[in-house]
DNA sequence: ATTGACAAATTGGTTGGACCAATGGATGAT
DNA sequence: ATCATCCATTGGTCCAACCAATTTGTCAAT
């Protein structure tokens, strides 16, 4: 049999933080420390560890930045939903010293527009009842005028949340976190808050969605959907044009 | 005007190693501190910092962990590529303790073939001749019999970036160079190398998909991606068996 | 009983220093 | 020119101490 490329592996030097990390970060992922739950303090930890504090707060550090979990002096280490973990880069990227880089931002919709569409197709095909209901939910809460205009906003942006889980794919359901965690940043929301959008433009269109999957019919499913998709796309477009606007102005007041 | 729901933030508490690392990687971002350059000494970064060292070294442990930079002892420590960085936790929730977890492997190649297909769509529409060339050349690379097995596999993979490089989209291209790297990761590749698969398979395929885009016929080149991403489903989800198959007789065993 | 102020205990944050270990380049012998 | 060796550089780890924020408990005032 042909020599496989990878026989040799380069001689990993195994770091104390590395191995204390990874046993964490494997707990957490397997659920053995549920999110909301707190880790014990580091010095017990370093203790039971064997491993001196300053190396397992390297390790801290590690998970803190993966974003699964979240550290506060004086109280301890808690461990985050796994599925809200880290940006990742996105964040950093789009949000430059807290302005918004529209070029970037164009990307990151284009991208979001493909994935919403691809998600939504699986969606409508494997969701369970009792999730349309949960939809419907959402929908009259973005509707209820009672409610505060920010919290009205996120019920629209928990439907992609919702959507994620009726695909049954884990993926998916990481990644429409993310997304709507990006869509929720305080950048892009206070954006948004100068547009002075409407929260219920959306609803008929979720209407539409939700009477075509009952009527069993995918397709039309799946082009109201293709509506919502680009009504976020046009909102934050419009938001690079205000980004875009704004740095004129200031350049020309400079 | 109503109240904004960001409008009080949480009092974060602005900790040393938050600063240094926010620095750090913004200057990576920027490019100002291009890939594959050094970055000063610790004890040196930690004086221009003008903070311990130990917190300079937590500020590493977090860009270490995003990927954003490799350390080594002895050497330095260097900055890789922004658009390679970390896989985010999906390697972590695939491999588990080395080895495949086949249920959520299935989660991802579902995404990853969604991903692919929208990506090759703007791929397609974008394309430059040159990147046409490189897609050749890549292909050649594939077919000629004289490389080592592992590097026909590894061009067959950077197919895949080529083409998110062709839709000039920042975003694409991370999220292709991640699933490189994912497929690229040594548990996958050794369960490939067990099924003994050709590198060969994936070229009359690329031939159509180039023809088609000469040909100005960019459905046709999509279908012929279509059943490249199928391709790579096909050989994921034998994997998966693979995998199955082994934690049967495992279980038989025990 | 509730509230508020205060003190103490808990817990993370930071620092300085010391020493170990790997790397890479300089040095020198062949 | 080549190779082995040595050594300066650089990251890895540990230790001990102290600072700072949070939480909790206590007690007095209302």
């Amino acid at each position: 049999m042909a020599e496989r490329g990878d026989r040799f592996r380069p001689p990993v030097r195994r770091r104390v933080h590395e191995g204390v990390a990874e046993q964490l970060r494997d707990a957490i992922l397997d659920g053995a420390l549920p999110a909301g739950s707190k880790l014990p303090p580091e010095r017990v930890l370093a203790e039971r560890f064997q491993v001196n504090r300053t190396s397992l707060r390297e390790a801290l550090k590690v998970l803190e930045g993966l974003g699964l979990i979240a550290v506060r002096q004086g109280d301890g280490a808690t461990v985050l939903p796994a599925e809200e973990a880290s940006l990742d880069l996105l964040g950093p990227m789009i949000f430059r010293d807290g302005r918004i880089d529209s070029a970037v931002l164009v990307d990151v919709i284009e991208v979001i527009q493909s994935l919403l569409l691809e998600m939504s197709r699986l969606a409508i095909e494997r969701h369970r009842p009792e999730q349309l209901v949960e939809i419907r939910r959402l929908r009259d809460q973005i509707a209820d005028s009672s409610l505060d205009r920010e919290q009205r906003f996120a019920a629209g942006r928990d439907v992609i949340v919702e959507l994620s889980d009726m695909t049954r794919n884990r993926v998916w359901q990481m990644l429409a976190r993310k997304t709507r965690n990006l869509l929720a940043s305080p950048p892009l929301v206070a954006a948004r808050a100068q547009l002075d959008r409407d929260p219920c433009d959306v609803v008929p269109i979720i209407d539409r969605c939700t009477e075509s999957i009952e009527a069993c019919r995918p397709q039309a499913a799946l082009d109201s959907l293709r509506a919502y998709v680009e009504y976020l796309s046009e909102m934050a477009l419009s938001l690079r044009d205000h980004a875009d606007s704004e740095r004129v102005s200031k350049a020309v007041a400079s």
